[in-house]
DNA sequence: GTTAGCACTCTGAATGTAAGAGTGCTAAAA
DNA sequence: TTTTAGCACTCTTACATTCAGAGTGCTAAC
């Protein structure tokens, strides 16, 4: 077991080196509160190291933290910060606007966060998969040109334009908007979702003789409304927080954080209400310098949305975890109000 | 004036340092063609260097060409190369697949050309301004939000999302609809634009007794489709052809990019087909080492589009001339058939 | 268990060296 | 008059050398 002193010098070591993002050494513990002398400090340095908490850099250099270091650090040591009156009074400015849609308040929180932090932020809003297609509207707009209109019981709306194929009458163009309507409106996404693999092609081939054309409008009209938007804020900021050894390893992390697929399936597998996970611990080599923190929240009701916060893994922790926190609420807060504003017609 | 060995010493530096990216010594241009002694090619180089058409990096280092070198040699001695059989084999089958807007082919033609070139590449549709609003629609989505459809004559739609303005009801709604089909359907998106600052407001003061919200929101609802919506790709590209100094330099090149307003008046001021400005005759200190082509192409009677290329000074002009050639056409081709199958119904 | 002292290691900046590429100039050849 | 060979000179680049500084581990004493 560790003693006190050798918990304060892990605890010091990872606020040292957060803050001046160099090797630590025993001298400056000393003079930055360990109350012993450096050769005691280094023979602590010694068992902390034999346990793997800390490494040195090179056979002579101070010590920084390790994953292990810092995965003890976050279960155990860490306390978070408040947040800055500042801050908050940023978040709050940010927020008090009028909002049109969902992601509009969720692409906001994104942007605040990465702008707090200047690291790069994830917003994912609350699931799309719960909620009801309400709504289909096919709008012609000329001879050629038809707006399909979706829209979800939570004041989700997709829209596309199309031209329509060749091949396809007016006429059909009505079945199909009878067909999604008897169907399709009222179910849950996911069932719409499967609906579309199973059933209705069948219903299709009774109707149509080039169903596969018709089935590819379909698919492309409901693509759209099933995928959960990400949105990502502050990708420049890598630049900052990363130390890359090369150009093209910016770009392959650049291009990741536009792979909201990618992105989507990183952010998703976190536990309780904040989880962060530690370089290697993301199992990916383009971000073995890095940290994510994810923060999930409840929207009563109405499902559950993420925010999540990449940045390097002697990122301010402490900081972070107040910071997210405070977002936590705020977005649930503000997602809250918005569906109770369309939820009460005034 | 400049004797024949001196023209072809300086195009062969061009061609040279264009493919090597390296000072050009008199050696070197001996063996690629140059008939003459190493000695004699230096004399005729202290000519060009006299001139101002190439530059030393240092004092004993072979030439680079400058600013003035490059204008002579696209104004005098650039011979467009044949676009390879490969591209435009790759831009055929890119083209080769089916448009829903017009959007949609302008942002293909940048994204092709970018991945073509390794460059940055811009893309500007046929001018908005020249269109006439033919239709405006105000769908109702639910008891809060409606969806606004603008469209013009040339096929470009524009939807947008509203939470409808507390104060304002359901005949109030009605009164805009009516009010924006009376006095601007029909007419060149210009006047509609200069109406709502002059004869709209006037009108709304007669109907309504808030009408700053309902400019608000009329305001908002026409905005998106006055912009011209310019499409950038391959932003990343400039990591590998600028030769950055600095990270920061990076980042506000980047933004630069992102900002419409700057790219499009970047552009915009382009004489005749193609045109090529170099270095510090684009006038921003961001982009002193790099060279932008501009080509623009008629789509008979439906307006003036432009592509760019952003590269470095160095790049290879012959090459992308021609390559810019074919596009002016591909696009106007595209465009144009588009168009076509847009007047007329199947 | 703690500490002073010391030999040792490694980094990073500064300096020196040598090869290579290229130049300008001069004087001779064409 | 133009071209060329030759040579001294310049500058870059890569590589080695040196040296101070920071930090360590170990030992022996407190």
């Amino acid at each position: 077991m560790l003693t006190d002193r050798q918990l304060d010098i892990l605890y010091l070591i990872i606020k040292i080196y957060t803050e001046t993002d160099a090797p630590v050494g025993s001298k400056t513990l000393m003079n930055e509160g360990i109350q012993a002398s450096s050769a005691t400090i280094r023979n602590d340095m010694g068992v902390l190291e034999e346990l793997g908490f800390i490494e040195k850099t090179h056979s002579s250099s101070g010590r920084i933290p390790s994953v292990k270091g810092y995965r003890f650090y976050v279960d155990h040591l860490l306390k978070p910060t408040d947040v800055a009156s500042q801050d908050r009074l940023e978040i709050r400015r940010a927020f008090a606007r009028e909002f049109h849609a969902i992601n509009d308040i969720v692409e906001t929180a994104a942007s605040i966060l990465s702008d707090l932090t200047s690291y790069t932020a994830f917003s994912l809003g609350p699931e799309v998969k719960e909620r009801k297609l309400t709504g289909f509207r096919l709008i012609p707009l000329n001879h050629q040109q038809v707006m399909t209109i979706i829209v979800t019981d939570k004041g989700n709306v997709e829209s596309q334009v199309f031209s329509i194929p060749q091949d396809m009458s007016s006429e059909d163009l009505e079945k199909v908007v009878k067909i999604i309507n008897d169907k399709l409106v009222g179910q849950p996404l996911i069932t719409v979702y499967n609906k579309l693999r199973t059933e209705i092609p069948l219903v299709l081939q009774r109707y149509f003789h080039t169903p596969s054309s018709v089935m590819h409008f379909f698919d492309s009209v409901m693509a759209q409304a099933f995928e959960d938007r990400i949105f990502v804020s502050g990708k420049m900021n890598i630049l900052d927080y990363d130390s890359l050894t090369d150009m093209s390893e910016f770009k392959s992390i650049y291009s990741l954080m536009d792979d909201e697929e990618a992105i989507t399936s990183l952010i998703i597998p976190s536990h309780g209400d904040i989880s962060i996970r530690i370089g290697e611990e993301l199992e990916n080599d383009l971000l073995e310098n890095m940290s994510l923190m994810t923060a999930s929240y409840e929207v009563n009701g109405h499902g559950k949305g993420t925010i999540a916060l990449l940045g390097p893994t002697n990122m301010s922790y402490a900081r972070m975890f107040g910071l997210l926190d405070v977002f936590r609420y705020e977005v649930a807060d503000q997602l809250s109000d918005y569906y109770r504003s369309l939820e009460s017609p005034h």
